[in-house]
DNA sequence: CATGAATGAGATTTCATTCAT
DNA sequence: AATGAATGAAATCTCATTCAT
């Protein structure tokens, strides 16, 4: 948008800073004043490139869009286990790598009628793959014996949680930070053994 | 504290008031003129009885101390999925009741270090529970084959990002919201069948 | 003026209290719930008494007139160090005795006009008899050669500027607090000497 | 601090308007929006460049410290009556250049445990002063026959409280304002006179 | 009369946003 | 475009004073 490169330059100054800022303090904490610091510019320059936070927040979204992260779920195999953990594991790299627009929408969601939307709407792509795969398992002639909606909603709910705990929260107590394979693996039998769990009586 | 009845009335009124605006509207959100106003009080009355909004949390977080939430989860049985499903039905039941104590702390952990410690012993509660559950497993000759710290994390996460999206966040979309016993009923499911699944080849 | 004895009890409270509170920390600082509740009373009641902090202070004032300032002066001898160690003696127990009074009227004198005025009373009085002191001396064949006023301004400041360090500023920094009789002694020098003073050159 | 010509302008315009409130109304009466209207702006500009009236003060004392006063007694001769007039001219000077600091450190004195030490700090400078003075009497013989710690603090509290009174305090009643050199005359008379003395019986 | 709770007026403070340069 | 100073609107907080009991 800016016409100069020099404009460009600070616009994507200001687009790194905030992304710095909102991962390492969050998006609420964050003052025009800390970004524009991280950045290297004045604050009466941010207002040159966005109108407030909030639109600072979407220009940062447009860049993520929800479409990258549905992309992301698609990495498909034959294997149920293998495609679980393929979602899993863009999910987690995915999160890290965006860690400030996850937060960012998060936070803001807690605020901002428009940027709930926006948030399920993140949440709703997981959902969707998770209902697939569920969709999958029953016609391959297993009996989930869950509502599809709810379990979706958990699952999501689990991988965001556990990417937010660990990631932007500073983790839990008295717990060893997973590494990359550990979270995964952890996350993806949650998932998966829900999915394809035999009860006893019928093994 | 207040000496007369009045006072504890109107002490009384400031508290009710403030879960209910938390509840509503969010921590964050809520001013000090709209937990008074909502008391019927003037904001000034409420300095009477709070210094500022962190100790009013605090007040309320001194009814919900963390050994309620620990002893919800006690409620022990025999068989697991039983046990399972007391535990998290208790814990369902304890965020819906203390919800604005839930949000309240939730949020403020992002804020404040102190109030970060506070939102972790929470989890740590949970934690324990479900560490004990995987240790009862094991010892019972399942093999879970997970970190049990991780996996633990995993399903608190997913317990407490469940409860948010529901009872706070107003729910995701496209699906339909969960009755009580189809909630508890998935949630236990995820935990449950996790620590209890048999692979297909050992089946 | 209370009706009844109660009353007038609570009245006393009142004032003892506030001169205690007063002396302790001052005029400013001094709360009216300070009072109050140095009274063992409510804030409330000290109304029934008082329309604010000013008109106490003016109650104190009345036990304390300027006429017992003035009279305690007038202990005269014929000797005029003597005399002069009186006045010193009397201001210096006064301002003691009435240290709430000194300390209220002194601080409101920089606030209030009305009470500026009270506060050159006080002083008035001193300097008529510093003046007075003056006159006998020249009258006596001494020529102090001075400006009778301002010498008298000087020596008033000295006296209510010293009471003040020691009695309510807590003192001078590598100075032994002194006891009353130095104290006295030390005024009074100053006073007469320099009244009294003949230059080397007529000795 | 302040990067551009205009912040400099403006934070010298804050410091000037504060020495004229603090001097015209005592630094307890005056409010930041006091100051800033005298400044001629708003009262938000002013926490561009002070956290509080305090810090305002203290930036006003940098630029009089304590070495300011102490240096000022320094002008020595070696007659003891000039040595004297020198001290006491400088401190009198010193005090109408520096009315506004003098009068806020004394004020905030009477609060604020921190200002009342510096306070100290300053009398103890001239404290200091008188007392080589003593000391300087007796070794030339003269026999003060007076606690030097006690004379020294009662002629220091006496050049402050007339300074108070004739600069800040609006003088006294029924006295002529002294030009500066009755001032200094009689304050150095009280002063050397003192120390001077000699009994007649000496005489 | 006494109580202590309630109030409201004012002061301070914070910051997103605007503005002059 | 950039700067950093300036603003004003809102929020917090304090306390003298009033009021209901």
């Amino acid at each position: 948008m800016p016409a100069t490169p020099k404009g460009r330059r600070t616009e994507a100054a200001f687009l790194d800073a905030a992304r710095q800022v909102f991962a390492e303090k969050g998006y609420f904490n964050a003052k025009i004043s800390d970004i524009a610091q991280a950045a290297g510019k004045s604050p009466g320059s941010f207002y040159n490139y966005y109108e407030n936070k909030e639109e600072l927040l979407e220009a940062l979204l447009e860049q993520f869009s929800i479409e990258v992260l549905e992309a992301s779920f698609k990495s498909q195999s034959d294997d149920p286990l293998e495609s679980i953990r393929g979602a899993v594991r863009a999910y987690w790299t995915t999160y890290r790598k965006y860690l400030a627009e996850m937060v960012g929408v998060f936070q803001m969601s807690m605020t901002d009628a428009a940027f709930a939307e926006r948030w399920r709407e993140n949440r709703a792509a997981g959902i969707r793959t998770v209902l697939a795969g569920i969709k999958n398992a029953e016609k391959a002639g297993h009996h989930v014996e869950l509502d599809p909606g709810t379990l979706a909603s958990a699952i999501v709910s689990m991988l965001e949680s556990f990417c937010w705990v660990w990631m932007a929260a500073g983790g839990d107590a008295n717990v060893n930070a997973p590494d990359d394979e550990t979270a995964i693996e952890t996350l993806s039998a949650l998932w998966y053994r829900t999915i394809y769990f035999v009860p006893p009586s019928l093994a």
